[in-house]
DNA sequence: CTTGGAATGTCAACAAGGCTGACATAAAAT
DNA sequence: ATTTTATGTCAGCCTTGTTGACATTCCAAG
């Protein structure tokens, strides 16, 4: 393989790998900073009129995916630590858009779901994220697109890609 | 127009454009939140050691990138209030990391400029970034990084884009 | 069976870093 | 001379991260 610092073997698609300047490393990450600021901004004004964060909208999504999951399971997946996420928890029940149900098996467990209203307000949010991101790959195209996801996951810690890429493939 | 959901009209670069389903744009969702927290977590624990948080690495980022930039410029850029970023900026500037010089032709202005030890926090943060950069960068390949780049300035406002893309070709 | 440890989740309190509002100062613009 | 602009500062609030202490539940060893 010898892929080298000056190589240009590509294994995936091109034509020189030599232009890993720090100007256009610099340029990526600056692009990414921005990318993240408006992949959030829709769902941020949603959540404000509602008076939530994005905290919120992170466990209305993930407990949306995966119906059921437990506090220990979120916690993992959010990596924050539990005190933090049963702050943002506690609200979601109150106001009746989560329903947190002792584990049948285990009952130190709590298996979360959505109410009625949570899928709701997770569908709203959801639909102005996704928006965004149906807009950015119809600009983009379909190679671009490929690329995008390639990357990002190139860009994950190896211990949370292998999380990811456990649940990419799932029916709905 | 009629981009119907059966449409197949690629204007860029594709294949088809039927990909776009739900369940698509929800894993683009996901990876872009995973991938943002590996971007930021080589830096974060840099920062930790310092007592710093992201706020201070934003600012030493684009007062390196823009030397003797405003107050208001670097506020505009990063999106907060003057008094969120006085804050940081303050201990930035108690800590010898930046220098705030009174405007030579305006004399309200402060042009802000990072001191030889803010350059070296600077460089020894970005490095740590660029590092997973290149990595990412170097693992997809070069078509893939086009692509990435596409989707993410696709994604963002497009006051911010105008803002991005005026600088994206300056000299160093 | 009982007791001790491990797992799970809740409550309390603190810190970082967003925000708004009010106000001061200096310099520029009118 | 007055108003506007750029900046800084103080006070106080909110979200969301943290750690520490504690309650509950399960399980396994004695």
């Amino acid at each position: 393989m010898a892929l080298g610092n000056t190589g240009t073997s590509g294994s995936s698609g091109g034509e020189s790998l030599l232009f890993l300047t720090d100007e256009q490393l610099r340029k990526g990450i600056e692009a990414m900073f921005f990318a993240y600021r408006g992949f959030t901004a829709d769902p941020d004004r949603i959540l404000d009129e509602y008076g939530y964060g994005r905290a919120h909208h992170r466990a209305l999504h993930f407990i949306n995916r995966t119906h059921g999951t437990t506090v220990n399971n979120l916690l993992t997946v959010l990596g924050v630590t539990k005190q933090s996420l049963n702050r943002v928890l506690r609200t979601l029940i109150e106001d009746g858009l989560v329903e947190s149900r002792v584990g049948r098996s285990d009952r130190r467990e709590r298996n979360l779901f959505l109410t009625e209203a949570g899928r709701d307000l997770e569908r709203k949010l959801s639909e102005a994220q996704r928006d965004r991101m149906r807009a950015a790959y119809r600009a983009a195209g379909p190679q671009a697109v490929a690329g995008f996801r390639q990357v990002l996951e190139a860009m994950m810690d190896d211990e949370i890609l292998r999380q990811f890429q456990s649940l990419k493939d799932r029916k709905s």
